[in-house]
DNA sequence: CGATTTTGGGTAATCGTTTTCCCCTCTCCT
DNA sequence: AGGAGAGGGGAAAACGATTACCCAAAATCG
């Protein structure tokens, strides 16, 4: 057990086999019939040396990519968490790596600076999560020399680039729809930090009440803490015509319910509240929320679907769109069960 | 804007700048002087080309690495998706790239895979989020041929690997000796599937029990999952004589209480119950919920610091270790309240 | 059985960088 | 003015792998 022992190379496996280099080369890649006998004496060194090949002078010489990286905007929300380890999952079955580069906001030096780092390594594709600003501007600004693919909640997909998606679009309407189906009058909306008005989500929301003809009340921007949901949910509680909100994602559909109590506005029958994304915890929240459950995980493993697709060479920029579904539970109510 | 344009080599930068590739190098990397004039011409062409280093040639000429990777048990949960942001971070202040790889259990197969996998890349250094039975696994299967460090939420630290750690043992024993002082003859333990007997969290709970002279009740094994706790919340709720329960995290927490409510017992006023990690939501629960403050941002940063000083060489295995803070809210409460 | 084809494996070239040499030129000093 | 010293930059080697090329031996065929 030496300490700093130097890390075997191919050379070394040969010495150790005696063989020549390219013959340890062509055992570990099997890209030519070797001698069943010299194939088993390259084995046997290769495990007693421990050797694992340098997949940087392997990318150099061959070209071959064993790396795909994700550009993100963020990590550790459960949305941005729950791709990633999608992706990560769908790599590492086919035998890729995963590396992370979070672009820290949408200004060009940031993009750049993400790209940059990204790019200096031999990455095989690159897959780009469209959830928000930095995102999108990740997109943009993505030179068209490497395989690229969007995951993100978005609908439309302008230019020829894959995407893997989650239809918040449709989400956000049938949200937004199923609550005036309770006979709300309008639907208010509290926005997580995510792409402005691009949004799925909001835009949604917003077709599906000037569809119905509903008034649309201003959208409401809060960050992605619960805390900042709870602060906006103090106000809402104060207007007496709010009786249905659309919150952007769970944690702020938490904070403002936490605020509507506090004001002793009573949930659902005051006001109904619905989250989005569907976190484990909030099926257990009292009352438990009524949410949009999305599979990111799936989102994840679609994304990577379709950048081997592209890294293959597939040019038909083939896309994949899943619809998020409802999930019911008791944090909305029909209007007027107040009276009830 | 063509598409499929080669991605531009130093060579052709030196082309374009009218001077040989070792100055183009020399240029880049800063290594030794070069006219300014010549400088000029390089970075211009730089500019020109949008040329990249390929941090692969790089690493396998020079041998300097500008990636470290996390080897990790899981990526999405809180405490591990806040300490691989926290890695991130400041590995990017650093210029370095983050790979993750993550172990899918600890069997010899999985974790020998996950290090092949991240060994086999071009690593400055590795991370090893010791949070779990792959994670401690992972640790004990990796060779000393690459610096490494180990992050955690461990106490004991045998050999000579450098620890960022978070003490969990002392959090646990202060959480449980908390809720003894309320008066509590004896405090129940949820665990969630950490080391097992190794986890610090229940280490310090059982120290602190059999410190007090208190009865040491069976430890309840929740997964990482909500409702897992709720289960046994179910379970402990028939139970009369428990009145203080000690979660190992929030999720869980929350299942127990969710549980304990449905059973129709009050918290905290029947039931005192704590959780660990202080999720932003926890503090919006009803009850708000009295947890355990751990700052995984900042363990990701002080991982990191060490294996910075580990990659220069620096040989005094240094540790840094931060000690959790109670964060008292109102799921707690004296024993005995429940008469009042 | 001799000539031609296959086959297995070694030698050398290659990938995109960095680094070592070395040479040329410019400066400075006597 | 001539020689020593220094500094800047180019040519070539090196890194650790893969791949092109080639040759000897075995296999196939007439």
């Amino acid at each position: 057990m030496e300490a700093k022992n130097r890390v075997p190379v191919l050379s070394d496996v040969a010495k150790a086999a005696g063989v020549s280099v390219p013959t340890v080369s062509r055992v570990l890649t099997s890209s030519k019939y070797v001698a069943p006998e010299l194939r088993e004496r390259v084995m046997k060194a290769v495990n007693d040396l421990e050797y694992r090949p340098n997949s940087a002078a392997r990318a150099t010489r061959s070209g071959k990519r064993s790396m795909v990286a994700v550009l993100t905007g963020a990590t550790s929300n459960y949305g941005y968490a729950k791709t990633i380890e999608g992706i990560e999952l769908a790599a590492r079955k086919a035998g890729l790596s995963v590396i992370i580069a979070v672009v820290e906001s949408d200004s060009e030096p940031a993009v750049n600076a993400a790209i940059d780092l990204v790019l200096s390594q031999p990455v095989a594709g690159v897959i780009i999560l469209e959830f928000d600003r930095p995102g999108l501007a990740a997109v943009k600004a993505f030179p068209s020399s490497v395989p690229m693919v969007v995951a993100g909640g978005g609908t439309r997909r302008s230019g020829s680039t894959p995407s893997a998606l989650l239809d918040e679009r449709s989400a956000g309407r049938d949200a937004t729809e199923y609550l005036l189906s309770l006979g709300h009058k309008t639907v208010h909306h509290v926005a997580v930090p995510t792409m402005g008005k691009h949004s799925g989500r909001t835009q949604g929301w917003k077709s599906a009440l000037t569809a119905a003809g509903a008034p649309v009340p201003p959208v409401l921007h809060a960050t992605w803490e619960p805390a900042s949901g709870y602060k906006l949910g103090l106000d809402l509680a104060d207007q007496d015509d709010v009786t249905a909100i659309f919150c952007g994602n769970d944690d702020v559909a938490i904070g403002v319910i936490s605020a509507l109590l506090d004001r002793g506005r009573r949930v659902p029958e005051d006001v109904s509240v619905m989250g989005f994304d569907d976190q484990p915890h909030v099926a257990l929240w009292r009352p438990s929320l009524t949410t949009v459950r999305q599979d990111f995980g799936d989102l994840g493993a679609r994304a990577f679907q379709l950048l081997s697709a592209a890294v293959e060479g597939a040019d038909g920029s083939s896309s994949s769109i899943v619809k998020p579904e409802l999930v019911l539970r008791n944090s909305t109510a029909a209007a007027g069960s107040s009276a009830a």
